[in-house]
Formats: C-alpha cells, structure tokens, sequence
RNA sequence: CGCGGAGUGGAGCAGUUGGUAGCUCGUUGGGCUCAUAACCCAAAGGUCGUCUGUUCGAGUCAGGCCUCCGCAACCA
C-alpha cells in the first residue's frame, strides 16, 4: 500500500490455552510477527505487539472433564507455561493477557451489545441436537452415528471419515453424543445470534478482491474461494456454559462463539496495557481506531477466513474500527515428515525446547525462519536442525565474527585500528554491505522473512571471503597498515551483522554488541563503514554459536520415535459395545461365506474393489471399498464372510453391489478382510 | 466432478510483468591455515508432476489428468 501510516498494530494469533506451544506455532506466527516488530522498533517506529491466550471454546471443558478439574483450571496451566516459554525464547510482546480476563468479558461483552442493539445481527431459532441426558446442545462434530451411505460406525454429524460422505446429523442412524456414547438425543429449539455475512460480500469483495490483490497467494485464494460463493449467516452464539454469556435479556445457558470472542481480545489486551500505561502507550482508540495506524495479522492458514472475512465484517458492523492492510499467513509445518499433533504428541514443544537447547533460542529462531513455510508446508528435521547450526550459524556467521575479532586482538591488542587507504577490492566489499540494507528492508517490507535472514546472512559470507581474498595474517609480516585497515573493514562488517540479524537473532545481537562494546545501535546505521571509530577497545571475543553434536539430535530424534511407539501402542482402544439387540434382530442379518472368483479394481475409484463371489446359487457382485487394504489377485480364491441379505446399492457409475463384504478395521483404520479357518461350501451360513 | 494452496538437480527452498533455471546444504577436486577440521575457489548433478494448447519463444499463460497439504469440529 502506498499510504503512509503513522504506527502499526500487529496482532499474533492468540493460541488456544488447552495445551503448549510448539514449533508449528512459532513458524506459522511468532517468529515472523516478532522478527517484523524487532524491525519496526529498530526504526524507531510506533509499533505495538499484541499477543494473549484464548481460553474459550468446547476443548477446553473436554479437558477440564478427562482430567477431574475445572475449565479455569486449565487455561490457568497452560496460560501461564505458554506465557512463560514466550517470553523466554524472546517473542517481544507489548501484551500477553488473556480472554478470561475481566476486562475481554467486559470488552467482548459491550461489542456485542453494541452490535445486538444497533440490529446489526439476526435472531434465528432452530430446532437443533440436544444430549436428552445432559440437556446440553450439540456441534455437529459433536454427534456420532452410523453412515447412511456406507454403514460405517463413528461418522460425524457433518461428514463421515471412512467413505467421505457429506452428512447432515439428520442423516445419521442411530446419532448419539460423541462425548457420552449411549445417550439418545432429541430436537430441541434454540435461539442464537448471527451476523449475516451476505450483506457485507459486495463490500467485502471490494475491500479484498480490488483493494488487496498484494495479498499472499494462499490468503487471497482462500478469500476469492469464499467470496464466490453466497456467505451464510454465522452464529455468532453458542449453547455452552464456558464462554462469555450472552449480554442480552433472555440468553440464559449461552455464551458467545469464541471466533466472536477471540479475536476481540487483541482490542481488549490493548486497552488492558493502555489503561495500565496510558504515557507510554495512550490510549487503545489510537491502535485500533485511527485511521493513520496500520493493521497486520500475523496467522496460520487455517484462521484465515476468520482475520479475513468474519473479523472484518465484525469491525465493519461495529463501524469503529480500522481493517487490516495485511494478513501475512503460513502454511503449515510438519516435522519429520509427519503433520505436527497436540492430540499425538507429534510435536517438538517450545517448553521442552528451552530446557533441553538452554541459550539457543537464536538457533531454533534462525531454522524456523530458514525453512519457513511461507508458501507451501515445509518439513521440520533434527538433522537439518543440526546442519544449519554447525554449517550456517557457527560456520559463517560465528566463524566470521570470531576470525575478525581474534585477528584484531591479537595484532592490534583488541584496539579497532584505524582505516588506512583503501584499495578497488576494499571498495568493492564496502559496497556490497552498503546495498544490503535496502535489500533487507524490501524484503522485510514484503513479509519474506526467509529471503531477508538469506540476504543478512550473505554479510558474514562477504565478511569470510574478504578475509581469504585479502589474507591479513600474511600481510601482518610485512606491511601491518595494510592489515589495520583491512581488520577495520571487517570490523565496520561485524557491527553491521549485529544490527541486520537483531530483528531474526536478538540474542545473539546482544551478546555480540556486547563483545564489539557497543552502546547502542539502530536500523539507520546499517550499512555504514563508520559505526566502529579507531582506538576504540573491543571486549573480549567469545563464540557466538557452538556446535550443536549427534548425541543432541540423537536424543531429540529417540525422543519422537517413543512419542511414536507409545502413541501406537495407546491408539487402540476397543469401541464401546453397542446396545443390546435382541436374539430376533440379529437372526435377520444373513451372513455366509463365499470364494472369490475374481476381483478387480474400480476405474476411477480408488477405494472401491468389484467382487464375482460364488455364493452356492447364482453368484453375485459385490463392490467393496477396500482397495487400499489388500491386493485383489491375493484374494482370488480365497473364502470370505459377506451380508448375503443388504438391499442393494448402487453407485454412481452404475455397479450394483448385492451385499457386504465383511472386514475388521484395525487401530491405525486399516482393513482387514475376514474369512473361514478351514474351506467350508460357497454359500454356508454363518451362525 | 465442493473450494484454496503446492508438486523445480541427492535434501530443503527461490524463481517478480513469459526469453536458454538460481540459492543453501550435501558430493567431488583444488587452495588457505587467522578461525569452532571452520573459511575460499572450481566442478559434477535438473527434459522444472504429467499430457495438450497459446506463442517466434513457457518453470512462468490456458485446459485435462495424477499426487500431496489444508478447509467454518479444538489445533499455525
């Protein structure tokens, strides 16, 4: 955008207070939204960073229930240790407050009243799934049954898993809660608040489809995809009894939905440190109101229509407010090849990182960043872990710092000697590191964090070639004014790697400001070959970065390959048995056994199987959605149990299958086909 | 046939408005020895998922197909 703001709110997406923070977290959002706000203070821009816990929502009291405690329990946990870790690996929130605060209810509360009053959203009641146990209203993932169309036990209200049908919890057959297996629902009516989205998509397709094409690919897709298609009213209101409740006359039992909630609480946690610091930071109207500031939300994919499309229609309906101008979003992070998990414990934790790697925060903050997914999901390993320490950071960038500074104290006593007549290749090098800076900024300006650090790093590899082409240990024989001001030079290039890594490695800045004796710095020196003057005395030179050995990643990887041993092992649990029937119904079910004759796959139906089974009578066809479990030619011949009396089913293609083929799902959902332990005549009847 | 993103040398990633493919690591050979066996130079290695089209010319545009990831349930 060509507009110049006056100061900029950035906003992190608040994670969820029902477990801690890993490494796809910090990827996705943390690291990037610090490295920019480290940028703009280093500026010297107006910046606030805002950060906070969200403590809402159903998972929350699903915890609280497994572990016998209560919801504030929970979110106090893992408010505090994701708060914590946060501030020890140097992610430099302004804010950290949370949304169980008095001041979000208050905040949250007032908004949403504001918009009830002012007829801003639509009271719409439906007959919705209730537990008739509990009497608790239930999310369509929240109910489970049988699939209508493959028969499948454990579909959810809103899809089933195993033939991936799209379902309506209308559809299921026997539903039941999810939560309590066994309890039967019932239809009851609810009232709830929506925010019509159709009346904002003319203007929403405006703002983003003409005025934000500089948007990310994956965010402005995503916004193009919705916006294409009639946006449903939402409801902005939930049946809970954990949440904000409901500030209107009638509203007993319900509590705001925690997209209403959570995104509210980037205004409140500003109006919480406003209100506690009002000289340092004035007033929260100035970070969320005027329309001289400058808005960005730094997410992970999967929140995007939420910052893009729900949030905003929020803040328009309210009318107070300003718009993001940008929605920097990652793709996701996987590690080792696997798709990161809270629930399978496939995670590398920032707690565990902290203790187990003391002092190398700068470290995991240069891999993230290096490997960051800003375009498509990237993969997260040990070994490449370990190869960017020991090649990258202490090879280039730490061997750079410490040849400069070693040389410098041991000809000139740790003196910075003064600059001397320089020569073409002297001028030369000066002129690459003096084109850096624009570089960075561009880069940084265009949220490519990844390029930027790239373009950083490049001054230490300028700095390591400088040395070798000059040779300064071999000239200090002969001519040490030459050494002097060749030293001078790649000093001049030490101090300007600390400031250009500070946004990305601010510990490691620190730490080398302070070898260098360095007061202070900020981003307009960068770039400059003055920034050390002669005579000045240099402290003591100590390695920037250590070799990170196998042993450490060894211990990291045997560490992930339990988690993975111990999550197949505590997978499977036998499902619940289902209710009784009795000796009647199931003499209805005709089961027998049949021989293969042939079985082939289904063009076009990577699942299905087709079946000629000899059933003793007049053999018949059965498709069976199994291809992915077992080979067709291994099964030719063989025996197998099969639903001798299913009404027939025909697919879309055509086939008709008479009957079912019968197979034990494994814990990992894998099919296994069951059969006979002696041949027995195509057709016998199991009993 | 729901929607969005992605598929580039051994690995991980870039490739802006279409003009003989780059970066980091790894590999091989050489140089240097100030430095955490680090650093510097050079070389090998890719028909840019696939098919078809537009064009004088496509990794870059259009269409079909294949594969992977994600999508208003709680997770960046």
């Amino acid at each position: 955008m060509e507009k110049k703001y006056q100061r900029t709110t950035v906003t992190s997406a608040l994670p969820y207070a029902n477990g801690p923070v890993h490494i796809g977290h910090l990827a996705g959002v943390y690291v990037p939204a610090d490295i920019y706000v480290r940028y703009l203070r280093l500026k010297k821009e107006d910046v606030l960073f805002i950060g906070g816990s969200d403590e809402h929502g159903v998972p929350v009291t699903i915890r609280a229930k497994k572990e016998g405690c209560t919801p504030q329990d929970v979110v106090d946990r893992y408010h505090s240790l994701i708060k914590r870790s946060f501030e020890e690996f140097g992610i430099s929130f302004d804010v950290y407050s949370r949304t169980t605060s008095a001041t979000h209810h208050q905040f949250a509360s007032d908004f949403f009243r504001k918009l009830y009053e002012e007829g801003k959203l639509e009271e719409i009641t439906e007959e919705q799934f209730c537990d008739e146990v509990t009497g608790e209203f239930l999310t369509d993932r929240n109910i489970v049954g049988e699939c209508p169309r493959c028969h499948a036990e454990g579909a959810y209200g809103d899809q089933c898993e195993k033939c991936g049908a799209t379902l309506s919890p209308d559809e299921l057959i026997h539903p039941t809660n999810k939560n309590n297996p066994g309890h039967a629902l019932v239809k009851r009516p609810t009232k709830n608040w929506y925010l019509p989205l159709g009346q904002y998509q003319e203007w929403l397709k405006q703002w983003i489809l003409e005025g934000h094409k500089e948007w990310r690919p994956n965010v402005y897709g995503q916004c193009k995809s919705w916006l294409d298609m009639d946006l449903q009213p939402r409801a902005m209101t939930r049946d809970l009894d954990w949440g904000i409740p409901v500030p209107v006359e009638g509203a007993q039992g319900k509590v705001l939905y925690v997209w209403f909630d959570a995104p509210i609480g980037y205004i409140s946690n500003t109006k919480e440190l406003c209100d506690a610091q009002p000289e340092r930071w004035g007033s929260w109207q100035r970070w969320w109101q005027d329309p001289d500031t400058r808005l960005v939300h730094f997410i992970g994919k999967d929140n995007i229509v939420f910052h893009c499309i729900i949030f905003p229609v929020m803040m328009k309906a309210h009318g107070d407010y300003i718009l993001p101008d940008n929605v920097p979003s990652n793709e996701f992070l996987n590690l080792e090849g696997d798709k990161i998990s809270t629930s399978r414990n496939w995670a590398v934790w920032l707690h565990e990182y902290l203790q187990d790697f003391p002092g190398k925060q700068d470290v995991l903050r240069y891999v993230l960043t290096a490997n960051a997914p800003e375009t498509k999901d990237n993969d997260f390993t040990w070994k490449d872990f370990q190869a960017r320490n020991n090649n990258e950071l202490v090879a280039v960038y730490g061997n750079f710092v410490n040849r400069a500074l070693v040389l410098t104290h041991k000809y000139f006593g740790g003196k910075v000697p003064a600059c001397g007549e320089l020569t073409d290749g002297d001028r030369a090098t000066l002129q690459e590191f003096a084109d850096v800076k624009a570089e960075v900024e561009k880069l940084l300006d265009a949220f490519k964090f990844r390029d930027a650090q790239k373009e950083a790093m490049n001054l230490a590899r300028i700095g390591n070639k400088y040395l070798a082409d000059t040779e300064p240990w071999k000239l200090a024989k002969t001519d040490l004014g030459r050494v002097a001001t060749i030293l001078n030079i790649a000093l001049q290039l030490v101090a300007n790697l600390a400031i250009a890594f500070e946004p990305f490695l601010p510990f490691s800045s620190a730490r080398l400001r302070g070898m260098l004796n360095m007061e202070s710095f900020d981003w307009e020196q960068l770039g400059r070959t003055d920034l050390l003057a002669a005579g000045h005395a240099l402290n003591k030179a100590e390695l920037l970065f250590e070799k990170i050995e196998d042993d450490a990643i060894q211990a990291q990887v045997e560490k992930l390959l339990a988690t993975k041993r111990a999550n197949e092992a505590a997978a499977y649990k036998a499902h619940p048995v289902k209710p009784v029937i009795p000796f009647e119904t199931f003499e209805q079910v005709d089961i027998r056994v049949g021989t293969v004759l042939a079985c082939e796959p289904v063009p076009k139906m990577k699942k299905l199987l087709k079946f000629k089974i000899a059933d003793g009578l007049e053999n018949r066809t059965i498709v069976s959605g199994i291809a992915q479990h077992c080979r067709p030619e291994e099964l030719v011949g063989r025996q197998v149990l099969f639903v001798a009396n299913l009404a027939p089913r025909q697919f879309k293609n055509g086939l008709v299958s008479e009957g079912m083929i019968l197979s034990a799902a494994d814990a990992d959902g894998s099919l296994a086909v069951t059969s006979v332990l002696r041949p027995v005549k195509p057709g016998s009847e199991v009993c």
